[in-house]
DNA sequence: AATATTTGCGCAAACGTTTGAGCGTCTTTT
DNA sequence: AAAAGACGCTCAAACGTTTGCGCAAATATT
C-alpha cells in the first residue's frame, strides 16, 4: 500500500555504486561517465525516484521558501500579486509561505518572527497601512533574510522595493479631469505614512502647476481607507470653499465608498462629480457607477518583478558576493486607464 | 553581520551536557532533571535559539506542509477559504503551498504531480469545473498523502470532503421566489460534472414539487459559467413558452453576468425579472443592480473544517492507525441571505 | 618506456535533530 | 546490607543528500 520512496542510496547498491556517484550522475555531473549516468537514469526512472526535498533543504541548509507578508489576500490587488509571487516562485522550485497582516501593524510584527522562524529565505512584504516603525525588517536583515517590498512600500532608505509611481497616473488622471473641463478638483489621499500617498499628491500639486492653476491645499484630504473615514474625507471636501467637480481617490473602493455616500446625497455621479481612481479592479466591470477612469497598478507585474529580485537576491547570497552592489529599486509607472463600459 | 543561528549542539557543548539532554530538555521530557531543564531553557532564551525546522522536517520524514489546490485565487470564495486554511495550519506549525489550477484539468494533474513531488503532508483540492478523471488523485493515495476535496468536490466514492449542501439552499431560494409570487422559475446551473449542479437541481425540483408545482425541465439550463455562456444561457430561458419572472443563477458572477445581459436588452431587474444567486459576494455591496438575495455557501468555514480533517487524518497517519474507520463527510448546509441594501 | 594528465568513481563528513538503549548513581524496599 | 527500582544523563544511530578530497585506471604526452 503506502510504498515508501525510493532513495539515492538505494538505486547505488542495486547498481553496486556509491551513493555519491547516484547523485552526481542524476545532475550531470561531468566526472560521471555516459554508460553509468544512463545507467542511474534509467533505474531512476524505473523507480520512480523523486529527490527528497527535506533532505535537500536541510542539507543546503535553506528552506526553498519565500515568506510573502500583505495585508489581505481577499483584496483582488494581492491575489493577483500572490498569483504572480507563486508562478514566478514555483518555476525556480521555491515554495510561498503566505500570511497576512490584516492591516495590523502588531500582527505584522508577529509575522516577521514566525517567518524568521520558520527559516523562509527570504520575504516578500507589503506593509500594513497604519505601521509606523520598520524595526522588524530591520531584525531580518541581520540574520541574512532579504526583503523585497512591493506596492506598499515604506518611506525608509536602503531597502529593495519594486513599487508603482503613482505620481504619473495621478498626473495623467488631473490633466484629464482638466481635459473635460474641470477645474476644482478634489483628492481623497491615504494615509500619509505611505509612500503613494506622497506620490498622489506630488502627482496632483505637479499636474495643476504644469497648467498654470494654483494649488488649493484644502481640496487634498487624507483618510484611513474605511467607509467611514471615506464619507468623512468626502464631508470635508463638499464643506470646502471651492466645491469639486470632481475627485481623485486613493483607491477604488475608496472611490465606490464616496460614490455609494453621494448617492445618497443625491449628488449625480459623473454629471454633478465626477470621480477618478485607482486600480482598476474587475469589479468595477459589474457596477453601474464607477469612476469614470481608474490607474492601473499592474498587480501582476509588481509580484512577478518583486519576486525575481528576491531570488536573484537569493542567488547571490548563495555566491557569497557579501557586497551586494546596490538596492533594488524598480519603478513600474502606473497608467490611467479610461473607463469604457458598455451602456451601463 | 550574518550571525549564525543558535543550534542545540551550540548549547549543549557550553553547558557540557550531551545534545540529546538539551533536545529532551527543551520538549520538557519527564527524565530530565529540573536544574538542567532550566539551565537549557535559559540558555536557549538567552542564544535566541529557535529549532531548525528543516532539520526537523528531515528528521520526521514530515514537510509540515499542505498543498492547496484550487481553481482561482482572485475569486473572493476562495481567497477566504485559502485564509481559513492558512490561519488553521499555521496554529498547527504547518505551511501551506498554493496552486491555482486557473479550472484546467491538465494543470490540475500538473500540479497534483508536483505537489507529490513536493512531499507535502497532504492535499486540499477544490477541482477544476470540467476536471472529468479522477485516477490524478487516486494514484496519491497510493503515497500514503491523503486528500481532502472541498466546495467543489467531485462525484466520486471513497473521498474525504467537506461541501456546502446546495439543496437547502436551493429549496430556500426557491421558496422565496415563490412567496413573492413568482411562478416561472428559470435556473441557470452550472456544468454537470460538479457536485454542486446536481443539488440545485434536485433542490429547485424538490422545492417545485414540494409546493405543489410541477416541474418544467426547459427552465433548468446549464451553462459554462462564462460571460458568453451565461448570456446563451438567458437567451435560453428567455426564449422559453413560459418566460421566466426570476431566476436561480449558479453563482454570483453568472448573476451579474446575466443581470449586465438582462440590461442590456431592457429588462428591468427585479422587477421584471427577479435574480437569486450563490456565494453571496462582497463585491454585491457596491452594485446597485444585484441578486435579491443569495445563498451564503461559508467559505471560511469550509476551509477550516477541510483543514481541520486533513490534519486529523495527518495525525491518524502518525499514529500508524492503518485502518482509519470511514471517510469524513461534512456537509455544511447552504443558507439564504437576503440582500438587504440600503436605498440604493 | 617512463612520466604526466585526465577520467571515473568511492570515501567519508557534514547538515541539526530525535530517540531507543544503556549505564552509572542515588534512593527506597526487603 | 543487599537487592530493586527510579532518576538523570550519555551514546550512537538514523534520516537522504551533497561535496571536497583522494585514488586508481586509462589515456595522452614526452
Amino acid at each position: 500500500m503506502s510504498s515508501k520512496p525510493t532513495t539515492i542510496t538505494e538505486i547505488a547498491s542495486i547498481l553496486n555504486i556509491s551513493a555519491s556517484t547516484v547523485s552526481r550522475a542524476l545532475h550531470d555531473h561531468p566526472s560521471i561517465g555516459l554508460t553509468t549516468r544512463s545507467k542511474v537514469k534509467k533505474l531512476a526512472k524505473e523507480l520512480n525516484y523523486e529527490p527528497n526535498q527535506t533532505a535537500i533543504f536541510f542539507q543546503k541548509g535553506k528552506t526553498y521558501t519565500i515568506g510573502v507578508i500583505l495585508p489581505e489576500l481577499s483584496e483582488s490587488f494581492f491575489s493577483t500579486a500572490v498569483s504572480a509571487i507563486e508562478d514566478t516562485a514555483y518555476k525556480k522550485n521555491y515554495t510561498v509561505l503566505l500570511a497576512q497582516s490584516h492591516d495590523s501593524e502588531l500582527t505584522e510584527k508577529q509575522l516577521v518572527e514566525k517567518m524568521k522562524n520558520h527559516r523562509v529565505d527570504g520575504l516578500l512584504v507589503s506593509v500594513a497601512k497604519n505601521t509606523s516603525t520598520f524595526d522588524h525588517f530591520r531584525s531580518l536583515e541581520k540574520y541574512n533574510i532579504p526583503i523585497v517590498f512591493f506596492d506598499r512600500v515604506p518611506e525608509i532608505p536602503d531597502i529593495h522595493y519594486v513599487g508603482c509611481n503613482m505620481e504619473t497616473g495621478t498626473i495623467e488622471a488631473v490633466n484629464y479631469l482638466l481635459k473635460k473641463g474641470h477645474r476644482a478638483i478634489g483628492m481623497i489621499n491615504g494615509p500619509k505614512t505611505l509612500l503613494a500617498s506622497g506620490q498622489r499628491r506630488e502627482g496632483y500639486i505637479k499636474a495643476m502647476i504644469g497648467n498654470r492653476l494654483k494649488f488649493d491645499p484644502s481640496l487634498v484630504v487624507s483618510c484611513d481607507l474605511t467607509e467611514d473615514g471615506t464619507k468623512e474625507a468626502l464631508n470635508e471636501l463638499l464643506a470646502s470653499k471651492r466645491k469639486p467637480t470632481a475627485i481623485v481617490t486613493f483607491n477604488d473602493y475608496v472611490s465606490l465608498f464616496a460614490i455609494k455616500y453621494a448617492r445618497s446625497l443625491n449628488i449625480s455621479i459623473n454629471t454633478d462629480l465626477a470621480f477618478v481612481s485607482y486600480a482598476n479592479l474587475p469589479l468595477i466591470n459589474y457596477m453601474d457607477h464607477t469612476p469614470v477612469a481608474s490607474v492601473e497598478q499592474f498587480p501582476y507585474l509588481q509580484g512577478q518583478k518583486a519576486t525575481d529580485i528576491l531570488l536573484d537576491l537569493l542567488n547571490q547570497k548563495n555566491l557569497k558576493t557579501q557586497e551586494h552592489a546596490a538596492y533594488y529599486r524598480i519603478i513600474i509607472e502606473s497608467q490611467l486607464i479610461e473607463n469604457k463600459k458598455g451602456f451601463l
